[in-house]
RNA sequence: GGGCCGGUAGAUCAGCGGAAGAUCGCCUGCUUUGCAAGCAGGAGGCCAUGGGUUCAAAUCCCAUCCGGUCCA
């Protein structure tokens, strides 16, 4: 390793400039120096800290002012800066482009893996790039060690060379290195030091040099060479590697730790956001945790960038990442008794950071909303937890560890938080020490989703016909490659328009011709990598030559509602903001659903905005582009918005641009121009998952199709209830409808159904015709007659009690009154009301079943003997209580013979001679 | 994406196969100089929806809808 190392890194540059290389006396590893009395690598733990309060660097410098004179020292030297639309000199933080992480973790990550892998080049060569990054592995140092961040910069200036050193490589960026940190920032050249190391991750490798000064590592400068291989030559940790015919200059700068080298200040945070370590301190007492306020401080920063970048907080993927932010800080205020609402800090930081960063100004309203709206939930889920421990301590008395697991993992209860309201009942609760371990051993039980094996092989390629013109509907072709089974046929044609099922649009239907004049159905068409599927209902062979045609209205109306997704993408952005970002997609021929990002439900005035301005968007009749460019130039023309769909795979890329409402990456097949969508109408809006919501709707002549279904069901519904109700005012009809749902609880397509049963079940107390004005009014008029009626049956009249005890029987010998009857009302509620007169054992029958029933003060168990003997007279079995039975069965000519015997066990078993 | 949990009175929840409950809140009396409160009585439930098992389902099973929570 050492040789490897030694080398790898044995450079000129060292040897021009006097360095010489040393093994630290501490821990061995070896290091370039100036200084002849240096013996240790620089690095901590072996040196201490030696800027504090003696800064190095010719003066103090701010975050902006060192990052840039980073970007313009490389620009000066053959860089090129980067430039997005929205995001500017960056990539957000929520790497979208990415499938392995959801944060932006180093500025490399950026060009992982399309430009590391080689198959897409870089967006420019060299370049250099400040690139705000998030990680949240290190959360708990935060505000302790001083200085892990959980946001920071990594300033890298990348090099990509295909033929290992035709840009650059290491010779140079160590002389850029050293030129920058020596005569930019002021670093005095003998006070750096070059420590070699591997550096491995993400599946790549390489030697590294670690930038160090007044024991703080500044900068990692890492020549990426290696790719990991199965039986590779060379061995890191576990892994093999090999050598990788791309060299890649990979180095990280940290911007925050260079410009607290030139302040000296004592811990990080003072350098980074000094006036909100200051303000949240002006808000909270002296004696407040110092750790606290620096995590919170910390925090807020992360998550203006990561809201700001469009993350929305939710219990998912990066959502979730959000939400436990979020939740970190908030226990943070409640500790520091701090009074401030927690987007207060977060707007500070907006303040501090928009000159820099504008686009995270934009998104002020929706941070705040979002912000406000977890707080509450957060508040909620405690009060919650709260009452749950309390009952649990009053029931148990001790919380053991399998309830705080519980506790923690299924309703969100913090375990110190947990411990704190048992220390207020004086109950001593212990946390486990491994509790996180204990709770990762619950998950780590979870199923492993079987990777299906993706079968490799040989297919012929498919010229997509659909992409040059999304209108063709007809063609001629070859089959020239065939799969059959029954008789039905799946072949793959030399070209096609015939859409495949893919990115939610479903593949084609239509028929092809024969040479022979033969027409056949195409049921479906599918695809695999560039071959195109269509299964036939029929045999065809390979070298027949085909004529086909697509079912055009069934794809017209695909696309409507393909290009209608985007201009309800576009319509819901313009209506709730830019944090709108579509979470998956389905077409159908009826309607289409969309699924995207919002932190909470719409409301009907907001599903009304959305398709207004859908429908006004249609009315100005935008003409829709479609045009195919390299990812670079995508990229730098849209920014990263494209990426809604997922990130498409190679270096082209389709885009369909909808001028003034929506881009993106997409590979359906597109209307020319919005306008021939007519109109749009949302048909129901649901949240599917917190923090994502999905909407249907319809386009063209769709929307007449639903409405005509709409009112086919509002006039089933209307003339089921005609027999009482006569409804005078018939508009509005699907809020109408709406409303009658959520008044029954039932889904919509229920309704039919759930009115003929309140009509049944309510039919004694309602009356004979009804004027109403509306459905809704009718509706509410029979639910409340409906809850009379059932009511009533369950009640008894004080004359109906006095009759039927006067039929009651008295068994011989005794004070106890035996009685049987057949009532309209429900058997319980009358044994009930009777048995409470005392000395009473009664047996009713209400129409479904029979209650024996027994008062207190009578020495009897039903159960026994009589609720099973009567039940199976009548072809069933019967139980309960002691003193309180149900029988039933289907034997209904049997009741009469059942009451009679249960009559007479009841006088055996009491009587007394 | 996956795991776990829940949906019962206006609110918080108990009940988990055999007459729908508790606490707070609400209403009406009484008590009190007033307040805080106390006492007595009362109203208020499609036990989320649909289906199944059973003589019997809030309770068991399946599906759907709605909500919560954990995982980087």
């Amino acid at each position: 390793m050492n040789e490897f190392l030694k080398e790898q890194l044995d450079l000129q540059y060292f040897h021009d400039h006097g360095y010489t290389r040393k093994k630290c006396s501490k821990c061995g590893a070896f290091f370039w120096t100036l200084d002849p009395k240096m013996n240790r690598c620089g690095d901590q733990p072996c040196v201490p800290f030696h800027f504090i309060n003696n800064p190095l660097g010719k003066k103090q410098l701010t975050l902006s002012e060192v990052r840039e004179s980073f970007l313009s020292y490389f620009q000066q030297h053959n860089h090129t800066r980067l430039h997005y639309p929205k995001t500017g000199e960056r990539y957000p933080v929520v790497a979208r482009w990415r499938s392995d992480i959801y944060l932006t973790i180093a500025s490399i990550a950026d060009f992982q893996p399309h430009v590391t892998s080689g198959e897409v080049p870089p967006p420019a060569n060299p370049l250099a790039i400040s690139q705000p990054c998030i990680r949240l592995n290190d959360l708990d140092e935060v505000g302790k060690s001083g200085r892990h961040l959980t946001t920071f910069e990594m300033m890298g200036h990348h090099a990509f060379n295909k033929n290992v050193d035709e840009i650059y490589w290491k010779e140079q960026t160590v002389s850029y290195c050293d030129d920058f940190f020596v005569n930019i920032i002021g670093i005095p050249q003998d006070a750096i030091t070059y420590k070699e190391q591997l550096w491995h991750g993400g599946g790549n490798a390489g030697p590294c040099l670690e930038v160090l000064a007044g024991g703080l590592e500044i900068a990692t400068l890492v020549f990426m060479n290696m790719k990991e291989v199965d039986n590779g030559e060379y061995t890191i940790g576990n892994e093999t590697y090999e050598q990788n015919p791309l060299n890649i200059v990979d180095t990280g700068y940290g911007l925050e730790r260079i410009s607290w080298i030139t302040q000296g200040t004592k811990t990080v945070y003072e350098t980074v956001f000094p006036e909100i370590i200051k303000w949240i301190r002006n808000h909270t007492n002296e004696s407040a945790d110092d750790r606290l306020i620096m995590s919170l401080a910390d925090h807020t920063k992360s998550l203006a960038f990561m809201l700001g970048d469009g993350i929305v907080p939710s219990n998912v993927k990066s959502g979730y990442l959000a939400r436990l932010l979020i939740r970190r800080c908030l226990r943070f205020i409640k500790q520091l008794n701090f009074s401030e609402p927690l987007e207060n800090i977060i707007d500070l930081h907006i303040n501090k950071l928009q000159s820099d960063f504008p686009s995270l100004a934009n998104q002020r309203k929706q941070i705040h909303d979002m912000i406000q709206t977890e707080t509450k939930r957060y508040h909620e889920t405690l009060q919650k937890g709260k009452n749950m421990v309390h009952r649990l301590l009053k029931e148990n008395k001790k919380i053991d560890d399998a309830t705080l697991i519980t506790l923690y993992d299924t309703h969100g209860m913090p375990p110190d938080i947990v411990q704190s309201i048992a220390e207020k009942q004086h109950v001593t609760v212990t946390i486990p020490d491994n509790f996180e371990s204990m709770v990762a051993e619950l998950h780590s039980k979870e199923e492993k989703q079987t990777q299906q094996q993706k079968r490799q092989r040989d297919l012929p390629q498919t010229i997509p016909l659909y992409y040059d013109n999304h209108y063709q509907k007809e063609f001629d072709a070859e089959i020239i490659w065939t799969e059959q089974e029954n008789n039905k046929t799946k072949a793959i044609f030399d070209q096609t328009t015939f859409y495949p099922d893919g990115g939610g649009q479903p593949g084609d239907k239509g028929e092809i011709t024969n040479s022979s004049g033969k027409t056949l159905p195409v049921e479906n068409v599918t695809k695999e990598d560039n071959a195109i599927f269509h299964h036939i209902d029929g045999i065809v062979s390979v070298g027949d030559k085909i004529h086909g045609e697509i079912d055009w209205n069934r794809r017209y109306q695909l696309m409507k509602h393909h290009t209608g997704t985007h201009v309800v993408n576009g319509a819901l952005q313009k209506v709730l903001g830019d944090h709108i970002w579509q979470a998956g997609s389905q077409l159908a021929v009826e309607n289409a659903r969309f699924d995207f990002a919002h932190f909470k439900s719409l409301s009907e005035k907001e599903i009304k905005e959305v398709e207004e301005q859908a429908n006004k968007f249609i009315t100005e009749e935008i003409p829709v582009e479609k045009h195919e460019f390299d990812r670079n130039t995508a990229e730098k023309k849209y920014g990263f918005r494209l990426y809604q769909g997922g990130v498409p795979p190679g270096n082209s890329i389709r885009v369909l641009n909808i001028p003034g409402v929506d881009v993106e990456a997409c590979g359906g097949t597109h209307l020319n121009n919005i306008g021939e969508i007519e109109k749009i109408r949302i048909l129901k809006s649901e949240r599917i998952q917190d923090g994502v919501n999905r909407v249907f709707f319809a386009a063209g002549e769709m929307v007449d199709a639903f409405q005509k279904e709409e009112q086919h069901l509002y006039d089933t519904l209307v003339s089921s209830l005609k027999p009482i109700y006569t409804i005078q005012q018939q508009n509005q009809i699907s809020n109408q409808i709406t409303a009658l749902s959520n008044q029954f609880s039932v889904p919509v397509d229920q309704l039919p159904k759930t009115l003929k049963r309140f009509l049944k079940e309510a039919k004694d107390l309602l009356p004979e015709k009804k004027e109403v004005a509306s459905l809704t009014e009718a509706g509410t008029h029979l639910f409340k007659v409906w809850k009379k009626s059932k009511k009533k049956k369950k009640s008894i009249s004080e004359e109906e009690i006095t009759s039927l005890i006067n039929q009651a029987e008295q068994i011989p010998g005794t004070d106890i009154k035996v009685l049987t009857a057949k009532t309209e009302t429900e058997s319980n509620a009358t044994a009930g009301a009777l048995i409470a007169q005392g000395n009473m054992v009664v047996h009713i029958y209400d129409g479904k079943k029979i209650t024996s029933a027994a008062s207190d003060d009578v020495d009897i168990d039903l159960r026994k003997e009589i609720a099973p003997t009567v039940g199976t007279m009548i072809g069933g079995s019967g139980g309960g209580r002691p003193k309180m039975t149900q029988s039933g069965g289907p034997k209904k000519e049997n009741i009469d013979n059942a009451l009679e015997k249960a009559k007479a066990l009841t006088i055996q078993s009491l009587k007394q001679d």
